[in-house]
DNA sequence: CCTTGACCTTCCAGTCACTGGAACCCCTAT
DNA sequence: ATAGGGGTTCCAGTGACTGGAAGGTCAAGG
């Protein structure tokens, strides 16, 4: 048994111990209490926690993080249901860069069009209007 | 004078009434009020709002949108003032397409070596664990 | 035994930029 | 008179935390 508090699983986690207790509060863990109240980690937490953190990093929400938990869990479910959830996720990624660089665009051409000195006359701002 | 019903600058501007309403709230327009209560809407804040919708769409928050509008009204600022805040967005943008793109070469590279058929053996799922 | 300090607990509020909805007012046309 | 299509306010919810207040618990040191 190795029983953690919440700082040293934090730790272990990379993750906040504000964001775990709230990982609580959403039902994504229920880690076991001590007889003070105290929340008593074990190895099972910590492995959610780091599942959760990794794909939370690879920009799924908490939501999608329960669901690819629950098909971790379920042994019996088939690779396509996992693969399509990390398609379409990929599919906003990909639009998101889209959007993200037609901005870029926009925004480099102005301020490389823009003098930078200290006369009023600006083209980022006349773009605007 | 062309005074405009909420509608009316909504359509114009393209932006929902709802938002409009908002940018009220939080004090970046000040439309003029008729006898009824009803906002009026004059060219000057069609201006604004329109200014502003442009500039969300390149990213901007909206309490940048408020130092640019503040900027775009005082004549006397430099130049460099307003390239500074772009240049300052640009960087942020650049920072989140390389964080995505970091995502999508992680995920595009785990979709591609998972089978998607029925059986439960999933890379995806192991790479998150 | 008492205190100090580090830890833990809960709960409430705030973030950002809206968005939805309820409850109500106004105006015109039928 | 009523129906509709405006308008108004205010309150609550979104996602995923984050900060802070008020208070409980525990081991070590004086």
């Amino acid at each position: 048994m190795h029983a953690m508090s919440i700082k040293q699983v934090a730790e272990a986690a990379n993750l906040p111990a504000k964001t775990i207790r709230y990982y609580e509060d959403i039902g994504l863990i229920t880690p076991a209490r001590g007889d003070n109240g105290y929340r008593s980690f074990g190895e099972t937490d910590l492995h959610k926690l780091r599942f959760v953190a990794r794909a939370r990093s690879l920009g799924f929400s908490v939501d999608e993080c329960r669901t690819l938990l629950a098909m971790y869990e379920d042994t019996d479910r088939a690779s396509a249901d996992v693969k399509a959830l990390a398609e379409t996720h990929l599919t906003r990624i990909d639009e998101k860069i889209r959007e993200l660089t037609e901005m870029r665009q926009t925004l480099s051409h102005l301020v490389h069009c823009c003098a930078g000195d200290d006369r009023p006359g600006c083209p980022i701002l006349d773009d605007l209007a």
